[in-house]
Formats: C-alpha cells, sequence, structure tokens
DNA sequence: TATTGTTATACTCTATAACTATA
DNA sequence: TATAGTTATAGAGTATAACAATA
C-alpha cells in the first residue's frame, strides 16, 4: 500500500517525465503529430475498436477523438466499417497504409529514445516500460465509465498486426 | 546499450503514462493549473534560480515560462530579485506564501495517485520514480543550451526547503 | 429517454518572432 | 554583436455544450 510521501514524489516525475514525451513528440514530422501517432499507436496496439473505447484508451474526450480520427480517415490510414450491432458507431481499424505509417512513426520514435538511452540496458527499459504499463493498469480498472461494459469486449480481443509487447488491455475512463 | 525495439515499446508506455499525467492534473483545482504547481515543483525542489534555468528544468520555451512565472508573481508566491551577476535577469525564488500553495498541490496530486495505487507497495513507487529521474536525467545530459555553462550552477546547489527525495540536479534542454 | 458520435466554441499550453535592456 | 527576458500572435490539444441519429 503506497505512502502518500512516495506518490507525491512519482507524480513530480510524472509531470517531468511528460516533457520527455514532449521532446519525443517534437521530433515527428508535421504530418504525424503527437495526437495523430497516439491514435495509430492504440488501433495498431489493440485492433478494430469503436470510438468511445479508442477515446478510453486515449484518456481524451470523445469529441476530441473524434477530430483525430477524422484526420486519419482522411488520409486514408484506417477503414471505418459499420457496426451491425450498433448503427450509431463504425469500427475503426487500421489499414495496410495506416500500418506503415505507424511504423515509421514509431520508428522515428524509438530512435530518438534510443538516442538518448545509450548507456541503458534493454532490461532497465523493459523494467520501466512494465512500471509504466501496470501504472496505465492502476489508472485504468476503477470508474468504468457509468454504462453496461457487456460483450463489446469481444472487437478488442485480437492483440493486432502491428502489436508489441502487448500486456494488459483495459483502458482508462477520464473525468467528465 | 538499449536496442530501437525496447525503445519503441518504452515510447509507447511513455506516450500512454502522459494520459496518466492529464489525470492528476485535473484534480487540480483552477487556480493551480498542471503548468503552475509545474513551475512550484521546480522551484520548490531545486531552489533559486534564474528564468532561462527554469526553462530548461520544465523542458518549455523560455517564452512560456515567462507568463508562467508572471501567474506566480501576480499572486505573490514568489520573490523576484535583482541578480547581481546580470542585471538583465533576476532570481525566483518561492517565498513561504508559494511553499503552501506548493504543498497543498503536491498533496492534491498525491492523493490522486495513492487512491489508484492501492495495490502497490512503497518500494514499487520509488522504483518508477526512480527509473523516471534516470530517464529525464539521460535526457537531459546532451544538448547543452549552446552557450557557456559557467559559474552560475552556484546559484541552484542548495536542495531547497520544500525539497523531497532529490536526486539528480541537471535540467533538459528543449529544440530551438 | 438515453447513448454514440459530430460539430462549434472556448480555454490551456506551447512555439515563433519582434522587441527592450543589458552584456 | 549576442544574450536574458517580455510581449504579441499563432497553432496544437483538449473540454464543454448543442446537436443528429439511433437504441
Amino acid at each position: 500500500m503506497a505512502t502518500k510521501e512516495h506518490c507525491a514524489e512519482l507524480a513530480r516525475q510524472l509531470r517531468v517525465v511528460m516533457g520527455v514525451g514532449r521532446e519525443v513528440g517534437r521530433a515527428l514530422p508535421p504530418e504525424t503529430p503527437p495526437s495523430t501517432v497516439a491514435v495509430l499507436t492504440v488501433l495498431g496496439r489493440y485492433g478494430e475498436m469503436r470510438m468511445s473505447r479508442l477515446a478510453e484508451y486515449l484518456d481524451i474526450d470523445i469529441s476530441v477523438t473524434s477530430r483525430h480520427v477524422a484526420y486519419l480517415a482522411e488520409r486514408g490510414w484506417i477503414d471505418r466499417t459499420p457496426d451491425a450491432l450498433d448503427k450509431r458507431s463504425r469500427l475503426l481499424r487500421l489499414n495496410p497504409h495506416g500500418e506503415k505509417v505507424l511504423a515509421a512513426s514509431s520508428d522515428r520514435a524509438a530512435e530518438v529514445l534510443a538516442a538518448h538511452l545509450s548507456d541503458w540496458s534493454d532490461d532497465d527499459v523493459d523494467l520501466l516500460s512494465g512500471l509504466l504499463d501496470r501504472l496505465r493498469l492502476s489508472f485504468g480498472d476503477c470508474r468504468p465509465k457509468a454504462h453496461a461494459p457487456h460483450a463489446r469486449t469481444a472487437h478488442a480481443a485480437h492483440p493486432a498486426t502491428t502489436a508489441g509487447t502487448g500486456t494488459a488491455h483495459t483502458p482508462r475512463t477520464h473525468a467528465n
């Protein structure tokens, strides 16, 4: 059971690390800004899903998500197939073109990171990645978006093509 | 030496964790938004410093820093004393009022974090904090802002009053 | 009546550029 | 001439609210 003092230090580091995140983002080309890469990444890792679920993974409002997705759709990086179970929503899925763009973005980000992490071992990096993922999970498993978390989970079941070391699969929900 | 594949995963997690950071930020009161807390935190931990150094720690442009600092100054949370060595700059320092505000903000952030980290041990939290700090250092020690890194370091030497588990002391510099 | 997603609008945060004062 | 900091302006990113279509 983590005490508040230790959490305070983590909170500080959390804010600092957002600076690192921004810095990595600055290295991305203008046509794939950080927000776009975030969408690509979630769709690449967790596969086909609807808008609302994507918004939860990204931890941003669905209205914002909608615009990011529109951007990807305009470029032809995703396909939107009608959801047979609910005509109000469409299922979003990375197409081959989108997967290429994701791979390139991911590569660029990894490059920037690797350039600075020359004195890190792969084990160190994995340890940090794992802890960060655990942190995400700890923030995700509570506050389940109010409505029924029914069988829709089936859609996000397969880890998708561009998937990485893939770990857990629960999106976070944010304040309304 | 970390390989690109492992760094790619870290890059993903880095982006995700920014969502956690945003979520913590949402819990802060309107008069101390995340950007303000960031300034308070740096001044609280590293003590008196000039604008340019603060900007480096925050990893944001000095123009942005200037406005954040102006905000703190308006509320009377910091003191700005003239720098005897260079009349162009002033030394920024948290005053007692500012330290109280920082303590409250830090507390609030820690609360939010602790609420979600019930199944984390203090050791886990410390491990993550430590790795994040190391990450910051790895990004900070290169690219030294072009100009001479002369004896100005003396100013940031003392760990300051509100300091936490304080570790290293090198700010990051960002792309121009 | 409630929910999914879209659009319009406003707010926060950051970057770029022009400027002042000092080095 | 170069640097520290300020201010003005613009551009990402996000949130809130009003809306249309469907459940």
